[in-house]
DNA sequence: TAAGATTGAATATTCAATCTTG
DNA sequence: CAAGATTGAATATTCAATCTTA
């Protein structure tokens, strides 16, 4: 019996998540040329309910600074895949929107990015397994957000 | 039943694995002064058996570009850290070290570092949950490296 | 005054090219 | 010529400061 097999499971998470993330990123590129960054933002938008999120929400869902996020969506935009649209309500806001181009982009790269993340990931996991990992790991989200949630079982 | 748990799954390790590094890398920072990558490169030296690692395994690591790593470790030596030592055997290769004060930082950083895993991570998985895990996601693992994806980086 | 977005200056990262050794 | 490490030039990211509107 391992001493301390709950550390392995993190380090093994950590191990997983980079070596998936790794071949997802350079197929995306590869057969898409979408970096996956771009890939990210248009699917962030795609699951938005209005279609549409303000600069601090993106730069909040790409774990980028503002600043960072300010230029990166200049550079998607340069490439056609998004508009910057002023918000009605708030002079100060700034909504970005897909065009019709990157509504195309992200149609033809998300079934290629969903089949990786099928063959490398979710096809070696059994349902059951998949729904402890669920669960264990929204306890765990719950837990950073709230500050302490409950504790398991 | 939802649909596709095992999708889920994958959502929710990536929701978990940033909620949990990002406020790790805070405390570290915030605690130790360290930032978290150059606890990193502690880390991996000192779990290294020889206690020192090429220029290149550390960038494997640490997920860094070769050149970036080269100037990586340039700051964190500068810092009195850690030292490059050159390799009596290969006289193209460099082996970086910890220094004395490199082991005292990382004596100081790494308990702050496993309570906060403990924290915000171990102390919400049972056993069970923790081994199902672990072994789910060696089996990703290996199979994206045995498997047919290209080799990252 | 504060919040949202952007810009300027400093720092970091990357790709390509270079240097050295096997 | 190939492998390990580094350097140069271009690009990206950050923090702090700025501008505009609430």
């Amino acid at each position: 019996m391992p001493k301390d097999i709950r550390l392995d499971a993190w380090r093994a998470l950590l191990t997983a998540h980079s070596a998936v993330i790794d071949v997802l990123a350079s197929e995306m590129e590869q057969e898409t040329g979408l970096p996956i960054g771009w890939y990210d933002v248009l699917l962030h938008l795609h699951e938005s309910d209005s279609g549409r999120l303000r600069m601090h929400e993106l730069a909040e869902s790409v774990l980028l600074s503002r600043p960072a996020t300010t230029r990166f969506i200049d550079r998607i935009q340069q490439a056609g895949l998004v508009d910057r649209v002023a918000d009605p309500d708030d002079g100060r806001g700034t909504f970005v929107v897909m065009t019709a181009e990157g509504r195309a982009a992200f149609a033809r790269a998300a079934p290629l990015h969903l089949a990786g993340i099928r063959r490398l990931f979710t096809d070696r996991l059994t349902d059951g397994e998949a729904e402890v990992m669920l669960e264990a790991l929204r306890r765990v989200v719950d837990g950073v957000r709230g500050g302490s949630g409950p504790d398991p079982r």
